[in-house]
DNA sequence: GGGGCGAGTGTAAGCGCTTGCACGGCCATC
DNA sequence: GATGGCCGTGCAAGCGCTTACACTCGCCCC
């Protein structure tokens, strides 16, 4: 298109057309132009029908950076998710951007692929196209982006999380305790050597929390909760086998093994299948999410089911409120509850004390 | 944070700052803020120091509409797939995300969830944000979506299909003729009594092209291709479920079932588990796209393995050739490869011919 | 019959940025 | 010691749009 720009200008009749050639079509300004297209009822019914008909023949569509420069709006909301590759984050996100869609808002999505360098270029990116408030997942961040945000007046929510008071209110469910109330069902069944398969915890707050939860139900069971056996892995179905495989060549194997997400447990019970090893008869194996595969995966899995869509929804109303000029929210509790399926059973009779 | 306006304003200075606002407290002109932004070796180190410093403590974010308005380019490239929760569009797209990043663009994503309209609105929406190029998966769409991109001389690359000649070039793999193989194995196997699952065909040349590659199939063995059991339905595990249940439940069931995507296989087999059927003994069970879930159902799906990723990649690699001005490119086919797994195996023995 | 008013339209001032052009100073060259 | 060239910088003209403000009608009311 580049080689030398002037035939193929000429093709395409010089550029784009402009708000001023649909005006000079129509044989109006371009201020009624821009009113017939943004505010019809403020023009008259002849005029609207020569604008429009103009637009048609131009096939003009308004330039949106000029738009939002000159109106100094943008109708847009960002949200930067880890990756669009975990199913969770796809069905959240697509609840949430229904939900702004029909208040008139348009949803821009970017990925960090969990790197905090990542999510800080991707917040600026996402403010300079005019973002007027932003969603973002935990609430592991540089405080400075929290800073910039609010130095620019651009609310943010946080989901996928929950925390009563942070520097950005959350909507979401409590990944601790969420995940001690399953660790507590796990002990509750026999099991007292329990392992588990985190994603890296690192810069992660949700996987960070459900592993101190395990550690909560074994205190509160009066287990030693620095007992549990974590082993740490990127998210994909084979790490998650190659995680379990590690798990039960250790001398003294668990009896449960939890995983920090469904993902990481349907590569367990890939890597259990291929071992030979019974699930739930010699080890019981725990989700969370309750993604899709959950249920298709044999044994089904027990797992937390988290209200994604749900999740997405409530966010979108509480930062369409606060761009609206809302007092800042209180941090909406979200609950996620267990579904127990054949992966969690009893441990095996002969499993010897934890 | 907005409750009433006055007092923030004064917080946050009057809005974000603009070039002039850094310019002024570098002490230099606009023109050379801007140099030192986006031609750094052409400013003198000192002064650009002077700059970076400026930029940093006033926290300044360029506006990209004015950037975009002023220097007439964007450097963004839209894409606009059916829906973000299926998970080969998830993957491929990440691959082509990556690709376009090195070279220096970025990636605005649409969803059009198959609805034709949507897909129109989306690509006058990409178009109005300043997409020097698309992507777009498949052929089906109103001939004026392509006029208006020709018209506008905005390239664009088709992908998840190959058409050796089309109104757009494409990169991908060939629908019908990949699904003929697979059907083909199927019948070698010894089925006779096929039917099928099949996403509505309407808006969707892939899924139309994957029903005619299965009719071929049954043309080239001497089957009547007008016998295919075919069964329509949206995307889902559920949806996938119930087809399959319907399929069972006919006078003559089939003795394979060929799905034409992973997930309504997974729903099959869900259904098969559920009804006490025995697969692959009883009946048959294929699949389409090689997504996660293939290898971790029981039994392991027979499937097509589609390159996704390189998908993406080649698709990126077209696009940004055409927008630096190259020719239109023929079509890149890429190839699909079938994956053997334990749900296909011959019918059972006592089964009738077809 | 004149004044007031509202509806419909036009004029023009920016919004924040890039970039062609001009300019001043410095060094190398003849 | 001029002359030319280059480097670094500033000036200012837009890019395509929205929107205050001004203006012109035509109508209603007194």
């Amino acid at each position: 298109m580049e080689e030398d720009g002037k035939g193929q200008a000429a093709d395409r009749g010089e550029g784009a057309p402009t708000l001023e050639d649909v005006a000079r079509r129509a044989g109006v300004s371009t201020a009624t132009v821009s009113r017939a297209l943004n505010t019809p009822e403020r023009v008259a019914p002849p005029t609207r029908e020569k604008v429009d008909a103009a637009v048609r023949a131009l096939g003009y569509v308004p330039n949106f950076g000029a738009r939002a420069m000159a109106a100094r709006r943008t109708n847009t909301i960002g949200a930067i998710i880890p990756t669009m590759e975990n199913a969770i984050f796809a069905r959240g996100i697509q609840a949430f951007q229904e939900a702004l869609q029909a208040e008139g808002y348009t949803l821009l999505v970017a990925s960090s692929l969990y790197d905090p360098a990542v999510e800080e270029a991707e917040v600026r990116a996402l403010v300079a196209r005019g973002a007027e408030g932003l969603l973002l997942i935990g609430h592991d961040r540089d405080p400075a982006i929290t800073r910039f945000l609010a130095a620019r007046g651009i609310p943010a929510v946080v989901t996928w999380t929950w925390q009563a008071d942070g520097p950005v209110p959350s909507v979401g469910f409590d990944n601790r305790a969420t995940m001690q109330e399953m660790a507590g069902q796990v002990i509750a069944m026999g099991h007292r050597r329990l392992a588990a398969i985190s994603a890296p915890t690192a810069a992660n707050d949700r996987a960070r929390a459900r592993v101190e939860g395990i550690r909560a139900a074994m205190a509160a069971a009066g287990l030693d909760p620095a007992a549990l056996d974590v082993v740490e892995t990127p998210y994909g179905i084979d790490t998650g086998a190659a995680a379990f495989a590690r798990l039960m060549s250790r001398q003294h194997p668990p009896t449960a093994v939890i995983c920090g997400n469904d993902v990481l447990a349907a590569g367990a019970l890939r890597a259990a299948h291929e071992m030979g090893i019974d699930v739930p008869g010699r080890v019981s194996v725990t989700g969370f999410d309750d993604i899709d595969l959950a249920e298709v995966v044999r044994p089904a899995l027990t797992t937390v089911h988290v209200p994604h869509r749900k999740m997405g929804r409530a966010a979108a109303a509480a930062l369409v409120a606060m761009i609206r000029g809302g007092p800042t929210p209180a941090s909406t509790r979200l609950v996620a509850e267990i579904r127990l399926r054949a992966s969690l059973a009893p441990p095996p009779a002969d499993a010897p004390p934890g």
